[in-house]
RNA sequence: GGUCUGGUAGCUCAGCUGGAUAGAGCAACAGCCUUCUAAGCUGUGGGUCCUGGGUUCGAAUCCCAGCCGGAUCACCA
């Protein structure tokens, strides 16, 4: 039982023998007391006036004194208006730590048979570009939101579906045909995911210019010139072609595909973040065709004239949406459509998540009602995690002006700053120490940054800010946690029998109060799907240990009992610092 | 225009299932290294919680209206 639940039964306990009503100890919920206040837990008596009849102090002070009378734990108590501040006897506290220290497992919750089984969508990257900014924020999250729900005893599968099919690709293809035959990985010494990145600019350069020359020579609009384009035309030639299995297209294709996967690896790998099944769409919008047909035979879809085929979505406020292309090829929904079956098809998944950008909150409005009119019982239910834009100081992320912020520039950029800021402390080090120590700080970094901030908002992401080594930054709590480890380096083994005498002082009271809240921590973002909230309990974490660890000189301390507390303290706070970090992805380093 | 979403200190953000004098970090200023890592700690200044109504003992938080920003409303994915 945790102290808050403790003080809720008291509580409970209190009201009925002193006013006979019966509370809800759940709606207790106890609260941490204010700084500026005496006590370590706060009861609001607010709920209580009608059955007490008294004012608000003196309902207060009744209940406190029931509880000092009643209760061990609890063993003094004040009352500022409606509010009753309780401080629990220290050696309650010693305890709590001694289970906590106890718990290899603190905070985590293991799976088991019977546990619900959730899939992670993440990530999604299309096959003609390497991954950027945005994407980053997209793996991060979804990685963390994986991790998170893993420690509140959920199975989870992370899935990637790879958009490896459309249009998009065949431009890239196509432009690597006319503009670069013959280029490879190899020969141009690119990693595959920017080499076929470069080729899709190159279509959309050449693109371009042929527009605004239709334009002038037709003295026609811009949209007119586009359809009128033949190298769109040729692009969409070659879709059709790759549908219909055409060998010479699809050899390239995979060619450039494996290019491609090879590049996106390295890349997933340094950030950390793996997937334990990836979809294709090239093979799952076959599944969506055939949904759609089916749909179609039982009337919940329409086709046109043209013979595209649409779902009317007016009964539900929305608009029509449109399925198959009159030429039969599949868009966007026709593939997510496929690739939901398919999943669950493979696995009995309880509850699906889609980290996507909130530029598509109407696409997943959309699929949630497809889904659901085509019979799927989970359709409605679906979970898009939905996060916002990331922007950089200098302004807006736009391919077109080139202000892209490729993942693995950034990454390189991060780990080198790391490594420059911290250059004099690493010098003693070996040179492969230090360069890993860089790259857990760097990556530390990005990912606490990318990773603190409500992911609905759009953020701005500060790089030189986010690696700045005080302030609420990854590099903070890495630093905190190098110090302690350091500490207990030098102390040796912590000798457990001496904690049993120890009286916690109030700092160290409030680290221990700090860390039982993690529990809480853990269920509460795995509720709300919230990253945000376990790196704000990191820091809250590190930043109250800091106070604590200059307050008191920890190794010369002199009495053993104290000394032994202090160490248990600082190794049960690195422990959890670890574990929380790990949440989010974030390495720790034994020493910086 | 419809829908969704955000607006809190100079900047970046917490707080939003209603509760104490609205909190952090950065930036500014002032202190603290003979000490286990000072990449740290302590203190000071800084607010119309977008505006206006409403709900009640109490509103940054809930409801309504408005203002401002973003996204979306594709035969792109």
């Amino acid at each position: 039982m945790t102290i808050q639940q403790i003080i809720s039964q008291g509580v409970a306990d209190a009201v009925k023998a002193l006013y006979g009503i019966d509370a809800d100890p759940a709606k207790i919920s106890p609260s941490p007391t204010k700084k500026e206040f005496e006590g370590n837990l706060t009861v609001m008596v607010f709920p209580f006036l009608k059955a007490s009849h008294k004012a608000p102090e003196q309902t207060g002070t009744e209940i406190g004194e029931w509880l000092v009378a009643n209760t061990d734990a609890i063993e003094g108590f004040n009352v500022i208006k409606g509010f009753l501040n309780l401080s629990i006897a220290a050696d309650f506290w010693r305890d709590r730590l001694e289970q906590i220290a106890a718990d290899e497992n603190f905070g985590f919750r293991e799976a088991t048979e019977e546990s619900p089984l959730v899939m992670v969508e993440y990530s999604s990257p299309n096959t003609n570009k390497p991954l950027h900014l945005g994407h980053v924020r997209n793996n991060l999250l979804g990685n963390a939101v994986a991790r998170i729900l893993k420690a509140n005893g959920n199975r989870v599968v992370k899935t990637n579906i790879v958009n490896d099919r459309g249009i998009h690709i065949c431009k890239s293809m196509l432009a690597w045909q006319k503009w670069g035959e013959g280029a490879t990985p190899e020969s141009t010494g690119k990693k595959g995911d920017h080499l076929i990145g470069d080729f899709y600019v190159a279509f959309d350069k050449h693109f371009r210019a042929e527009v605004a020359e239709i334009m002038e020579r037709e003295n026609i609009e811009k949209e007119e010139a586009e359809k009128k384009s033949p190298l769109m035309a040729e692009a969409r030639e070659m879709l059709r072609r790759w549908e219909q299995g055409d060998p010479e297209v699809r050899r390239l294709w995979e060619m450039m595909n494996e290019w491609v996967y090879a590049g996106f690896d390295e890349t997933y790998k340094r950030m950390g973040v793996d997937f334990d099944k990836i979809y294709y769409e090239s093979n799952t919008y076959l599944e969506g065709k055939e949904l759609v047909e089916k749909g179609l035979a039982e009337g919940i879809f329409y086709r046109k004239d043209d013979g595209s085929v649409w779902a009317d979505l007016t009964p539900d406020g929305l608009d029509h949406k449109l399925l198959l292309r009159a030429d039969g090829t599949s868009v966007y929904m026709t593939q997510d459509i496929g690739t939901a079956k398919l999943r669950y098809l493979d696995f009995p998944i309880d509850r699906m998540i889609y980290v996507v950008g909130n530029e598509q909150n109407y696409h997943f409005q959309v699929l949630s009602l497809l889904l659901d009119k085509l019979g799927f019982k989970w359709g409605k239910d679906l979970v898009h995690f939905s996060y916002g834009m990331v922007e950089l100081p200098e302004g807006k992320m736009k391919s077109r002006e080139g202000t892209v912020v490729d993942a693995d520039d950034l990454m390189d950029t991060m780990i080198a700053d790391a490594s420059e800021a911290s250059a004099d402390r690493l010098k003693e080090l070996p040179a492969e120490e230090a360069a890993d120590i860089a790259r857990m700080v760097g990556l530390g970094a990005l990912k606490y940054f990318l990773l603190k901030v409500d992911p609905r908002k759009n953020m701005l992401f500060n790089p030189k800010e986010s690696i700045d080594f005080n302030g609420n930054t990854g590099p903070f709590l890495q630093y905190t946690y190098a110090r302690i480890r350091s500490v207990l380096r030098k102390a040796g083994d912590i000798n457990t029998a001496e904690i049993a005498k120890a009286h916690p002082n109030e700092k160290e009271i409030a680290l221990i109060q700090k860390l039982g809240d993690f529990p809480a921590v853990v269920a509460e973002a795995g509720n709300s799907l919230s990253p945000a909230l376990i790196a704000n309990y990191c820091f809250d974490l590190a930043k109250e240990y800091n106070q604590f660890y200059h307050d008191y000189s920890i190794l010369k301390e002199s009495d053993e009992s104290v000394k032994a507390l202090r160490l248990e303290l600082s190794s049960v706070v690195a422990r959890t610092l670890r574990s929380a970090a790990g949440l989010l992805g974030i390495e720790m380093p034994e020493r910086m």
